[in-house]
RNA sequence: GGCCCCGUCGUCCAGCGGCCUAGGACGCCGGCCUUUCAAGCCGGUAACGCGGGUUCGAAUCCCGUCGGGGCUACCA
């Protein structure tokens, strides 16, 4: 049979990287078998839903490059695969399970049920659902749901009884229906809970394998009681490891970037995010941690996901995203560099300026490690008016061989023939033996003088993007403030 | 509290009874290169939570213990 995945965020909030790396496991999955990869969206919860969150969902899997083969967006033969549009199915499925006996009304109401938890708990008893219900008259029980009274319907959970399952990841695992109440599968308003919901869909999708959080694992035998109790095919199960932050504690808002929304804006390539990722819970292989998404599928497998919790380090993604940075084609880095270099000039290039930031492109390429550092390295070839960091200028400007420097790299620049690195580079370091000046002495004042700063991109090279007019003028009006 | 999961360098991962004097990556430290900053290269730092077993032999298997985490809703 084969392999059908899937991930059903529900959208509540931006994608998470933790329900990104769930998705990016299930699609290795899929693509590695050679499986159906399937987005649904789990919008039960309707006063928490949002369009704008849904959206924000599909663009992070856009993003990453995990294409969905159903599901929202882009169909299927199970409809929208959009729970809010399968409300009749799951009134339906609880019908069956109710005249099937599985299922039964329960009329205690809430403030009841949080009376009887307080004091199951003062006492040390199990605090969840007592089961009081159950012995009502099926008769008697229709007849006061028909009357209007508010009723959930409640799962009949098997007693005695243990539920065992295999899972992918942490093999055999049990629980004893001791410990598990008689849950709510529909709410007194009539709508499905998660647990009802979720399972009536990987059961009619005929999801093969449910692979999500860790956080689940202690559900999944409600889900599998579900399942078993609608006669349908109880899927395999692979509980992921669940994703921390750099405390130890679970990923949450307090580590900053919990939204993969962040750092999409935050200047990291998807193939860095991707492969940092996969390294959250697998390994390509002992000695490799880079690797193409083609690598990545042909080798990854459920069964080899790690059991224990990762701490999501921005740092190692940081240096991957460099890693990438680097790797990249320089026309397809600028390309990706430039909508960060508008956003932060807050106005278009022109094409002059395009050519510029283009030239560039190379040196700055192997200088940052995120697409949002560009914009300040590169500004100084885009204003007009250039601005000098204050340390810098402190530190190198303020010396006594600088005005000397200043002058006879003046002069030997006016007077060059050709304006290239390599003509400009021959010049100054005859300015440096003629002065008698070591590099740091006679190149970095011109650096902070055309640049602004201390760091910048190599000098010649520099010098030659800026153009021999702007270098001079910078020049010139550097030695005017000395 | 109960149930469940997990426990190898600070972090991610390799290891699945002898190849381990425990390997790779990030980070950190030092050096080289060098026009600054990066990158690159070289070297270093650092871990099997603890205690019992089983075995000729254990990071690897078993038990206990301690520690961390998850769940325990008419939320997903």
């Amino acid at each position: 049979m084969s392999v059908r995945v899937r991930i059903a965020p529900s959208p509540t909030g931006f994608l998470h990287v933790g329900n990104a790396r769930a998705a990016l496991f299930n699609w290795l999955y899929a693509r590695h078998t050679g499986g159906t990869f399937i987005l649904r969206i789990d919008d039960t919860d309707v006063a928490r839903s949002d369009p704008e969150y849904e959206d924000d969902v599909l663009a992070g899997l856009v993003w990453m490059g995990l294409d969905w083969d159903e599901g929202v967006g882009v169909g299927g033969p199970h409809g929208t695969y959009r729970q809010s549009d399968r409300l009749d199915r799951y009134a339906e499925v609880a019908g069956q399970l109710l005249a099937a006996g599985s299922a039964y009304h329960c009329f205690c109401t809430p403030a009841e049920l949080d009376e009887r938890r307080k004091e199951a708990q003062a006492q040390g008893r199990p605090p969840g659902y007592d089961g009081r219900c159950r012995i009502l008259d099926p008769a008697e029980s229709a007849r006061r749901k028909g009357q209007g009274e508010a009723a959930v319907l409640r799962l009949g959970v098997p007693r005695p009884g243990v539920t065992i399952f295999e899972d992918v990841i942490r093999d055999e695992v049990r629980f004893d229906h001791q410990a598990i109440d008689d849950f709510v599968l529909v709410r007194s308003d009539g709508s499905p809970t998660y647990h009802l919901a979720s399972t009536v869909d990987d059961v009619d999708y005929e999801i093969t394998h449910v692979a999500r959080g860790e956080d689940l694992l202690s559900s999944t035998p409600k889900h599998i009681l579900i399942t078993l109790a609608m006669g349908g095919t109880v899927p395999t199960y692979a509980h992921l490891p669940l994703l921390f932050g750099p405390d130890g504690k679970k990923l949450s808002k307090r580590h900053g970037d919990v939204s993969l929304k962040a750092y999409r804006e935050g200047g990291y390539l998807p193939e860095a995010m991707f492969n940092y990722m996969c390294l959250l819970g697998w390994s390509y292989e002992a000695e490799t941690t880079v690797f193409t998404r083609a690598e990545a599928i042909e080798r990854f497998d459920l069964a080899a996901v790690s059991k224990n919790a990762a701490v999501f380090d921005p740092e190692k993604l940081e240096w991957m995203n460099g890693v990438y940075i680097r790797d990249l084609d320089p026309v397809d880095f600028i390309d990706r560099a430039i909508p960060f270099v508008e956003e932060d000039l807050g106005r278009e290039l022109s094409g002059a300026e395009r050519e510029q930031l283009g030239a560039l492109g190379p040196l700055v390429q192997e200088r940052v490690k995120l697409l949002t550092e560009v914009p300040d390295m590169m500004s100084f070839v885009l204003t007009t008016s250039l601005s000098y960091d204050e340390k810098s200028w402190r530190k190198v400007m303020e010396t006594e061989t600088t005005p000397a420097a200043l002058d006879a790299a003046i002069d030997r620049l006016t007077v060059v023939g050709e304006w290239t690195a390599v003509v400009i580079e021959t010049e100054l370091r005859a300015m440096l033996d003629e002065l008698e000046l070591n590099a740091r002495q006679g190149l970095q004042p011109v650096r902070v003088a055309t640049t602004g700063s201390t760091v910048s991109p190599p000098l010649f090279e520099t010098l030659e993007v800026l153009g021999r007019d702007m270098t001079l003028d910078r020049l010139r009006s550097a030695r005017a403030k000395l």
